[in-house]
DNA sequence: ACCTAAGCGAGACGGTACGTCTCGTCTTGCG
DNA sequence: CGCAAGACGAGACGTACCGTCTCGCTTAGGT
């Protein structure tokens, strides 16, 4: 790597055109030029604006690729995320305690928390968000409620308990301290929480 | 009724001051007009701009009684919010069924669903909208937490349930159905989440 | 003198109504603010507002008695000046010289200056202002024209010689050099244009 | 004339950017528009929003050429201004009466003279103005400070006579008659007191 | 001794303008 | 054709004053 300079301005002496056809770095400057916004002024602050002139790019170029500021959003949101991974311990309570448990710490010590936050936000106003945040969140309770499936498999959770209701109150619950700044719960209030949906569908 | 004029200008001939005290026409004026205004434009057009141009009032004399636009926004929830009341049918399920399709319908149905979600959505972007937002989530928990008391109490559900937890999981339910636009929950699916909540913490 | 707090927001529990009739101290008050907030924040910052809080006064109370900001910069004037009186030293060129001098000190060292200052800058865009600045020039004119007339009467100066436009021309001078910073202009400068002047009407 | 439209919005649908440099278009619609709004509204009315309203401009197009007030103003003086010229006749007291007829004629006759009251008028409480019109009064009075040289070069004046002081003499006549709104002056007025100033520079 | 009339401080009112910010679009000139 | 650059019209931001209004109070002068 020539450059070290992950969150400044990037390239002291711009980037040019490559030809008629899209620019990686630039596309590259942008997102973490994006994230880095996010992260240092928060969605309040986070305007096309202020990324361009960090990324050192042009406004048409955010617009020529990224039609809203969601779209932008969600290629950070999606850059940046490392996936928590499904965790299979046997045990329906454990693996939705882990998952969350995983999730709540991505989302307080990464940048990942804010990024997400937006995105809600923007979804509140913005039609395409909306749309795209629906599907993220449809995508993630199927892959959520494998859990629940797997469980119900194996006998743990009763035969007529449905995938889509935990994991659609799991992922509810967690989206709601995330908008409402309460990650920090310590694992005793979070192993409660699970536990209670846990037991109503154990078999 | 007596003022046909709901979304209109309102007084043809403006208000005035009446003397070194707030004037309560004016105050009503602009609730009425930020409500107005968040119904037909919704939050994207929701500017300070927008509600002293409708309500014919001078953006002074709206920043002289709300800090914010997210006090603003809180004030208008108030105003509108019919109290969604506290259900005591005797069983658990049925009073945590009632309160969540009640709030439901007066989501989906009034102005109050496009209000709620506004207030949220600026609270990811406004410390003092977030403040706000936190103090009366708190409370709403504190409220429906007492129909599971009232369960304890009973011997309906076990003693060491956690009201505050089922009060928690609920509310996080409604609120993001409500942000992701999935209001439109049948009822049996609404039940079954709700039982599978009432059942985790049943004796 | 009993009140040494000459230019403090004054009384420091208010005034009140002394009758139907106007309150001298309110008035004083609101000439003495007037003045000090001109002396503090020049033309730019002179506003009622400013005075009014200045002197604790209600803004109704200014508009009651003082028509527009004009009239109220007129008074302040009246009030300040003291009077550059008029020098006999039986030498046209030292009279005038000696006029023109403690002119420019008073508007350089006084408030005066600035005050006077503002009303011609008033009487740019406020036709009261323009009319009282018009007649207050004219009767300046006027009185320093007798110095002229002296001179002509001992002989000193050519019976044809006009006291008025020496008086137009010295007066120009001044309030140019007023308005445009040029009040430290030395004694050589000064009496150069005063002796080119007084040449012109040498019998 | 092709576009009858000299003082209405003008281009009836907008004007674009042109890329990254400045409109001239843009320029050209704005200085008129603020030279109309002048005209028609005085100082008084002459506000950055009413020009940018006039020139179909916003305002941040208009801050980002003319850092205040004042330059704009001098921008429109300037280009109103058509140069009166220098006389030059052999004789000085004819050079200095054309001079001044001339400029009481165009201030009287035309919007120069509203231009030019309102600078000043500026000027009295933008210090950048009062610089602006600081170095045009010095380098207007060089230049009729020629028509003194040129006397004195032919041995009309004194040797010893000071071109300043004559141009600064004539220019404070000028500028007064123009604030207080004495451009009406008759020939006989206006030659006596150029015959004054001239007769005191005479070998 | 009452009553009315006016002045007083206070400060809210509908407005207008301020100067700054961001929006999304446009056009240039270089590569 | 993509790119950085940046100007453009548009319009919201939150603040300062404008000049007007009404309030509740105070006092004086006429009854």
């Amino acid at each position: 790597m020539k450059t070290p300079d992950t969150d400044q301005p990037s390239d002291p002496e711009g980037r040019r055109s490559i030809g008629a056809r899209r620019n990686p770095d630039s596309a590259e400057a942008i997102l973490e030029a994006a994230e880095a916004v996010l992260l240092e002024s928060g969605y309040a602050g986070f305007s096309i604006e202020a990324v361009a002139r960090r990324a050192r790019a042009g406004k048409p170029t955010i617009y020529r690729w990224w039609p809203s500021k969601a779209a932008l959003l969600l290629d950070v949101y999606r850059r940046q995320k490392r996936d928590v991974g499904q965790p299979d311990t046997g045990s329906l309570e454990e693996d939705l305690f882990q998952l969350a448990r995983s999730l709540f710490t991505l989302w307080r010590d990464t940048p990942a928390g804010t990024i997400f936050r937006s995105i809600i936000a923007e979804a509140q106003s913005d039609a395409k968000a909306a749309e795209a945040l629906a599907e993220y969140g449809a995508e993630r309770r199927r892959h959520s409620g494998r859990m629940t499936e797997r469980a119900i498999a194996r006998g743990e959770a009763r035969p007529d308990a449905n995938p889509k209701v935990v994991a659609d109150l799991l992922s509810s619950y967690a989206w709601t301290h995330l908008l409402t700044g309460r990650l920090d719960e310590d694992d005793d209030t979070l192993r409660a929480a699970i536990r209670t949906i846990v037991r109503g569908v154990l078999a």
